[in-house]
DNA sequence: CTTGCCCACTCGTCTATACGAGTATGCAGG
DNA sequence: CCTGCATACTCGTATAGACGAGTGGGCAAG
């Protein structure tokens, strides 16, 4: 191993930078620089002490603030580690064209395998329920809603948490209603039921997770999530579906085509 | 001022959930049922060292984890506060229409006014450089481009920084390459140059920024960014611009229109 | 060889204390 | 009246020490 002092330098003690500021800018310094890569144990606590000549308490303060930024994870018992980037999934904006529901496997699965990963539904659960007020706005004033949930897992780790809700007077005794809603999903179903599908409208935030989320998509500290709220209008313009998701930040890039007229 | 006790609660010493995860836990739920509404101040450290019998380094690891999740801010001297969330940003999917070229000023400050807040733009910076290798690949290949920088602001709250790239054969000598590229902005230079534009691909990315981006875009900590990079394309096919643009994610929600097709 | 325990090393949590620095308020002196 | 300072309260930073708990390697007993 490579002695500490050649990869981390010394304090600046007329710097008026926080000491556990500087040491959390050297070790950032030196993982962007690959001293230390991908998925590598940095200095442990005790080393870092040693190093410095500072308190316990200044170095956890410096990797307290690596680990809010997402650069670093501990690992109780092992070590800190930086964090390996996951491999994300692209999500297209074609990606509900028509000629993508004709096969029989869901989007999800067909785009995983191709990918060579591992992919995996659960949390399923349909019901119907009382209808959120930002639910019942945008689905038009409805009171009670079918509710679909479901978690997307890519090789274990869990990566989406969506849920769809539909108006009762279209799901409600339809395969819609079913844990399986058959070949070509959700969609594909409410176009048989009628409801030609016209145009989507996809509205994105990012934010911190909350406690439910970081569980649930058993998130590292440091990682955002993309809330992503999609609301499907038929022919006539009335909102059929409107889909809730919530994705692990590090885990995708969305991408959208706009024309230019 | 109600009494602490009436807002708090006790800790549970008989659970496994550490002390200052139940504070935090308690603060969060005080936070989430309006018993301290936005901007105003929670308890300070000592009056909830005082509450739950516990030091105050375990007080500030409770607010610490609030803090990361973007819930609070503390203020030196002052307090701790349940953080404001600022007015929000719709972008739509059509912000970049023709139609919208026509008036003379910029979509940001048209939409800002009409809002009524207070728009500005600054950092304004146009020069040649050498690409990165990701520029020069979404590009097609160039080796040198022309770079604009600028900073956004709301009521001067910087919300957003963004980078233009132009390969040189198209943008040198041109009103682009001015500070002030006119009426329209570059799209509308750019198509009156003869490019006439197709489409744009926007590719949206969220992460946790860097020292760098919190700095220039004054980012309380437990504000994700969010990522975005467009890359504007003529009837040829060809890639005139891309324009890598970091936003406060507090303050943007990002809207598109997708077609069901 | 395998099992099981011990131990060393790791991070997690908590206490107690000290001093520094930003903020607001009130009071004394001009 | 108003200026300016003292003061009390706020959070920021840092030290030193203690114990707990997860991990992994080595060693001894079977």
């Amino acid at each position: 191993m490579t002695s500490l002092p050649s990869v981390l330098g010394d304090l600046d003690p007329t710097s008026d930078r926080a000491v556990f500021r500087q040491i959390a800018d050297q070790l950032r310094e030196a993982i962007d620089r690959g001293r230390f890569k991908e998925g590598e144990k940095l200095p442990s606590e005790a080393e870092l002490v040693e190093h410095y000549g500072v308190s316990r308490m200044t170095v956890r303060n410096s990797f307290s603030v690596l680990t809010g930024e997402g650069l670093v994870h501990a690992e109780h018992g092992k070590g800190v580690f930086v964090r390996p980037r996951p491999p994300v999934r692209r999500l297209a904006s074609d990606r509900f064209a028509r000629r993508h529901r004709e096969q029989g496997k869901s989007a999800f699965i067909v785009e995983a395998d191709a990918a060579g990963s591992h992919p995996q539904v659960d949390s399923l659960e349909v019901k119907e329920e009382k209808a959120s007020q930002d639910i019942s706005t945008r689905l038009g004033s409805v009171r009670r809603v079918l509710a679909r949930r479901r978690r997307y897992l890519l090789d274990g780790k869990p990566v989406e948490f969506a849920t769809s809700y539909l108006p009762l007077d279209i799901a409600r005794g339809t395969p819609i209603a079913e844990p399986n809603p058959g070949p070509g999903g959700i969609y594909a179903r409410l176009e048989e039921l009628g409801h030609h599908l016209d145009h989507f409208e996809e509205e994105i935030r990012a934010r911190m997770p909350s406690p439910t989320e970081v569980k649930t998509l058993r998130l590292a500290s440091g990682v955002p999530v993309i809330h992503l709220v999609r609301t499907a209008y038929d022919t006539e313009g009335r909102a059929v579906e409107v889909c809730d998701t919530v994705m692990a930040a590090d885990a995708y890039v969305l991408s959208y085509q706009l024309p230019a007229t």
